[in-house]
DNA sequence: TTGATGGTTGAACAAACGCTCAATCAATGG
DNA sequence: CCATTGATTGAGCGTTTGTTCAACCATCAA
């Protein structure tokens, strides 16, 4: 019986080779972080507009407020955490800051999204 | 000036043509609902693991609760949003409940993050 | 029937989240 | 310099979220 499989949980072993052979495959505990932040970011529905609105243009935060209905603030805010998440660039012009996709990735894990929300 | 642009935000429209194209494209509202939901439910570490798991092997709660170390509930109480999210199926066999992926757009997802996180 | 085990459920609670508001910075023009 | 406007920031606050805990259901075996 190995030894690293005892009693973590409240329930016994039922299937031990395969949870080894799944654990023998299993991304580093930093991978998981990394990929459920990364979704986060697609998680919210102000969010997944603004990265939406900016994969059809170029957009500064008035453009991005007036479209969505919704304060400089808040969308400021949000893109704060795009800012951070490296899924947008931006690019400072006088006063206006104008805002866009930071690579190709963000359109297509869009695709793949709505392929599932479409079935 | 298109009427529709008018001050609903705290501040002047700058760019209305580019507004009104974006405006122009942009899907219903319960596309963006459907999908923020569906990116929420890999925006958690539990989940994001457990689907990464089923992803390798069909399993049952115990499975993953040890592979996990967590307790059966709070496994549970996550298959069930992946299960209201189409995003696992399950079938039951005597006491014991194997889940696994409902379909291919799980590994896709997948695909997509890992490129970008891996960059 | 009774006990044991896999699994589900609902309430409770702390942590994380998203928007608002007011203050502030930064750039422009009078 | 001062007023204006685009943008950012931090505190506050109500909402949502994920885990725990205890109770419960379902299946099987003694």
């Amino acid at each position: 019986m190995s030894d690293n499989l005892l009693q973590v949980c409240d329930c016994e072993v039922i299937h031990a080779e395969v949870v080894d052979e799944v654990r023998g495959q299993m991304p580093q505990g930093k991978d998981f972080y990394d990929l459920s932040n990364l979704y986060k970011l697609f998680s919210d529905n102000t969010r997944v507009r603004i990265l939406w609105a900016l994969s059809v243009s170029e957009m500064c935060v008035c453009d991005l407020a007036v479209l969505l209905d919704m304060t400089k603030s808040a969308i400021s805010h949000q893109l704060k955490s795009l800012r951070l998440g490296n899924l947008v660039k931006y690019q400072k012009q006088g006063k206006v800051v104008y805002y866009s996709l930071a690579d190709e990735h963000v359109k297509e894990i869009f695709e793949k999204g709505f392929e599932h929300i479409h079935e």
